[in-house]
RNA sequence: GGCGAGGUAGCUCAGUCGGUAGAGCACACGGCUGAAAACCGUGGUGUCGCCGGUUCGAUUCCGGCCCUCGCCA
């Protein structure tokens, strides 16, 4: 289960959970109950402009809406915003509450992943030239040439990786990681990190139910103004951007529909992968949810035991300094 | 009713000059280190419309029937 977390002093919860799990909801409902400062940990609520596409909570939450649609996003520079953020909660004893349905995301926020570093300027355009004229094989074997550890964990038609893995060589870089962190149960802080699971079905209806009220609730507009802007690579990705432009309402809503399934599905994935992650069935109110999660936090933690009675939750509370695990 | 085209994987379709089949998409599983709602890898899917005939053997050839689409009445 949690790492080692003997010598815990304030830890930092985590929520994660395909699409359609009611993390926000259920973020939400643990705000209520416990001081918490939530920190977003999804690649495509990082953009403004696009809340209702991107399922933004209503609440004010850290790292959302912070970039403008022209900006391309990066694991990069999102771990380091949130680190500044959970650190700052915990300084002033705050409990971290990190949610979000991008895997990678949530691993930079929670771990130190020791990513190589921001690809040089122009270099890109400059490797996926020389990708695309030379083909996958012998651009791949190129790669071995100059980085041998990098060639072996990549494969030849992973064009993004192999074009990256030059871009880092060219720098003197590596994209190899020995040891990766990417699987790592070496937090940043104590950490207790629960995955919300729903019935496959259930999650289904919620999916289709949701992607049709987004209609209701204005997306078409939403995206109609931001496809005016300029949009980076990164933002033209968000699932439904393409499909309400180009496409008509109906058909529009059954490809987000099937998209956000594949979306969701993938998520699952990281569930399974994510060490350490505790599942918690999430097919119940998020009040009950929240409960759930603040009684399994408190078997790890004794932190949050004082906040029982009243408490709104809103409190920076002197409980938060009692955090030491027994 | 007549003529024509067609009925093969969940979908769109290819194919077998007779030896029980295959692509894309979908789906499942896996990988992933500054694009991750991205990207890559692996893998099934099946009364080849139904009934009969010819044949050692029919999804393939022949006959009949059913269904779909188009044109004509």
């Amino acid at each position: 289960m949690a790492p080692d977390m003997t010598e815990a002093n304030q830890p930092v919860l985590a929520i994660f959970g395909p699409t359609g799990s009611g993390k926000s909801a259920v973020a939400e409902a643990v705000a209520d109950r416990i001081p918490a400062e939530t920190v977003a940990a999804d690649s495509m609520q990082v953009y403004r402009g696009l809340p209702v596409l991107t399922n933004q909570p209503a609440r004010p939450t850290r790292l959302v809406g912070i970039w403008e649609l022209d900006h391309e996003a990066s694991v990069g520079e999102y771990a380091e915003l949130a680190h500044q953020a959970v650190d700052e909660a915990l300084t002033e004893g705050i409990t971290p509450l990190v949610v979000g349905g991008t895997g990678l995301y949530l691993r930079a926020a929670l771990v130190e992943l020791d990513l190589p570093p921001a690809p040089p300027l122009g270099a890109r355009p400059r490797f996926e030239e020389l990708y695309d004229s030379m083909g996958p094989e012998r651009a791949h074997a190129l790669l071995a040439e100059r980085d041998p550890r990098a060639a072996e964990t990549v494969h030849a038609n992973d064009r993004k990786r192999v074009v990256r893995a030059l871009e880092l060589a060219d720098a003197g870089e590596s994209l190899a990681r020995s040891p990766s962190r990417l699987w790592t149960r070496e937090t940043r802080h104590p950490t207790l990190l629960f995955g919300l699971d729903v019935p496959k079905e259930v999650l289904a209806a919620r999916i289709e139910a949701r992607t049709r009220a987004m209609f209701e609730r204005g997306v078409e507009e939403e995206v109609a103004r931001a496809a005016a802007g300029p949009l980076s690579s990164t933002a033209a990705q968000v699932i439904g951007l393409r499909e309400i432009t180009e496409l008509p309402r109906e058909e529009a809503t059954v490809a987000i529909v099937r998209r956000t399934l594949q979306y969701a599905a993938y998520q699952r994935k990281w569930m399974r992968r994510i060490p350490g992650l505790v599942p918690l069935a999430a097919d119940h109110s998020p009040a009950n949810v929240a409960e759930a999660l603040l009684a399994a936090a408190r078997e790890q933690f004794t932190f949050l035991g004082q906040q029982e009675e009243g408490a709104s939750g809103t409190r920076k509370g002197e409980a938060d300094h009692t955090g030491r695990a027994v």
